[in-house]
DNA sequence: TTAATATGTGAATAGCTGTTCATATGTTAA
DNA sequence: TTAACATATGAACAGCTATTCACATATTAA
């Protein structure tokens, strides 16, 4: 009946009707890959450099430490918007900071950073 | 008068008032900073490896070409978006592909996407 | 040619994200 | 204490983006 021919690929429906898969690699490659979480973190830890604004920032800092008022003033925009995004950079660990008096100073938090940031400098400058 | 007070900072209202600014750490730093457009092609670069399927994806191809539905069936995905997916990393020459048929194989476009991939899971292993 | 397979793509939509605004918190000087 | 400054933060909103759906295109076999 055509009740039992549905039921062959039942699930299958709503993605690729994968009829044309190379078990020998897809078996292969699976098992190879990383956990699913760690890729989420990874792509977590990229979107953090795939904003021009904190792009920005990080350059900076990359020059010299500075307090989100001077932040704000070089890349000329409102001093809440810097703030919030130092607040991701900082969750992500890419920035520290120090409290003198009313101010506060960000910086990389390591040479990591800079790295990773000339390693795209370098791609994109083909 | 209280008009003459007030256009003594007139259009910095809606920013920061600018009152703290280190002036001569700005200045320096001004000089450095990479063009404005060069800072954005980065940040668009870094906004590619900043999705989860994209990541996975590229993570896929780095082990073996692949078919778009070999690749649907490993990230168990839709094929249409694995396919527009592959058109925005395709777009930012991050893979190439040959046909082959019916069939059309992907690959990374060069070695220097590995590294970036490695570069930043060694930094999220902390 | 037609049928079947494999991939590509435009439109629509739901969810995410960055900025602004208003306000709160923290610090120092008076 | 109060006033002024520096930064942080929640809510709201506008713009972006990833997926799905429906369909178009491309290739091969019959």
């Amino acid at each position: 009946m055509a009740e039992e021919e549905k039921t062959i690929r039942d699930g299958d429906i709503d993605q690729c009707d994968f009829i044309c898969v190379h078990e020998n690699v897809v078996n292969q490659v699976l098992k190879a890959m990383p956990k699913e979480q760690q890729l989420m973190d990874l792509a977590d830890f990229f979107k953090i450099f795939g904003d021009p604004t904190r792009i920005r920032i990080l350059y900076v800092l990359s020059q010299s430490q500075m307090c989100v008022c001077d932040i704000a003033n070089l890349l000329q925009m409102g001093q809440s918007a810097i703030s919030h995004q130092l607040r991701v950079l900082k969750q992500m660990r890419l920035v520290k900071f120090k409290r003198e008096g009313k101010t506060v100073f960000y910086s990389l938090a390591d040479g990591h950073i800079q790295t990773i940031l000339a390693q795209g400098m370098e791609h994109i400058s083909e």
